[in-house]
DNA sequence: TCTCCTATGATTAGCGA
DNA sequence: TTCGCTAATCATAGGAG
């Protein structure tokens, strides 16, 4: 029966802290698990406990080595943020346009947000450094495959709706050999070509989630 | 009022992901200050929110950069040495991206079953009831993409090396102008994804003390 | 959106075995 | 030391403004 609210400052006693430091570093597992499952956040935990040879390592080993070596990349995206907020308003465009897409899309269904994400834009990591020519070209880039986007959105609605009873009729009487094949393949060379360079993924990655890094070191 | 116990899933409500999110990120970072005062862990606490340019850094980022140095000076860890250096983490890693495949590749199958329903069958007609010859193309279809999966698989093995899941997600959702290619460049990027583990290692050389480490990366 | 609120579920301090 | 227990504190989901 916690008798006392507990006081924050050091624990003196060491068995008490001890424990205290088993029962919490449990909870903050579990804390971490959570926040990993409810918002996808892709996370590790590693900790040593006091006098432990071996920490404790959530969710396992090599997911944690991963996390850690994503961490490490991370002073290479710093630099392309620094280089993006040189180029300030290249950036909110970007981050605009893609509100946009997201927008539209989930407007349109949920079915062509997620093909598209799944095929052109989920997450894949960075492997180069953006040049300012580089960036200058994504900037277009950008552009024109929004253009596409919208284009394609539209289409797709408008093949969508229900059409008018005629047109059905119609559509049925004229039937192409494999109707669904030609909309697929379409689709999918449409997506094709939406798919950015690699490098430029971190913006994108960048406004879909939230990500969180934390390291405890005891003393 | 918190009406129902919170089921352990993915929040899919974009406003309510991240709002818990950005709840549980003060909770954790309230339970880190706590466990750091009780149990005199020194510690340290990276947060990069959804779309937000800086993280939040606690206690502070001068106390941060301390800690994360005392990182690269971390103690011993034959263990996840092996891990990392050996075929057990090899193994373990093929498991795991053979799961992920198979689960993308259920996801991808629902998604085109769908994409077909919506664009080849339902779309044209809202009382419409698929044909026989229909339902069998979406099975074979479905048939198929399995076929490449397991081969994918089968192909992946035998280099023993890893592409991460996305790339043969990919491969094996859409074909592919220049499979070589990008056969060539799924390898790259697997090599380059499993070299940063590398950099690990000098972490985990020896040291004593107890400490805790944890690390959290978004996608 | 955001903040504030509070009922409810979750965490845990202190204790005894 | 390490369980398990239970009351008490704490965290937070969901709703209201």
């Amino acid at each position: 029966m916690s008798r006392k609210k507990v006081k924050l400052q050091w624990i003196s006693n060491d068995a008490a802290r001890r424990a205290t430091f088993k029962k919490r570093r449990k909870g903050m597992i579990k804390k971490a698990a959570e926040l990993s499952t409810l918002c996808g956040v892709n996370a590790c935990l590693i900790v040593y406990g006091d006098g432990e040879q071996q920490p404790e390592i959530w969710p396992s080993a090599h997911d944690a080595a991963i996390v850690l070596s994503r961490l490490k990349r991370l002073p290479e995206m710093e630099q392309i943020k620094q280089m993006m907020n040189q180029e300030g308003f290249m950036r909110q465009r970007l981050a605009k346009l893609q509100e946009q897409v997201r927008k539209q899309e989930r407007e349109n269904g949920e079915l062509e947000t997620t093909l598209l994400l799944r095929h052109g834009l989920a997450g894949r990591s960075m492997h180069g450094v953006a040049s300012r020519s580089q960036l200058a070209n994504l900037a277009w880039l950008i552009d024109r495959k929004m253009c596409e986007v919208r284009r394609r959105i539209e289409s797709l609605r408008r093949s969508s709706v229900m059409p008018p009873p005629e047109a059905v009729k119609k559509e049925a009487a004229s039937a192409s050999p494999a109707p669904e094949a030609k909309e697929k393949k379409a689709l999918e060379a449409a997506t094709e070509e939406l798919q950015p360079q690699e490098w430029l993924l971190p913006f994108f990655e960048h406004g879909n989630g939230a990500w969180l890094d934390a390291c405890f070191l005891k003393n």
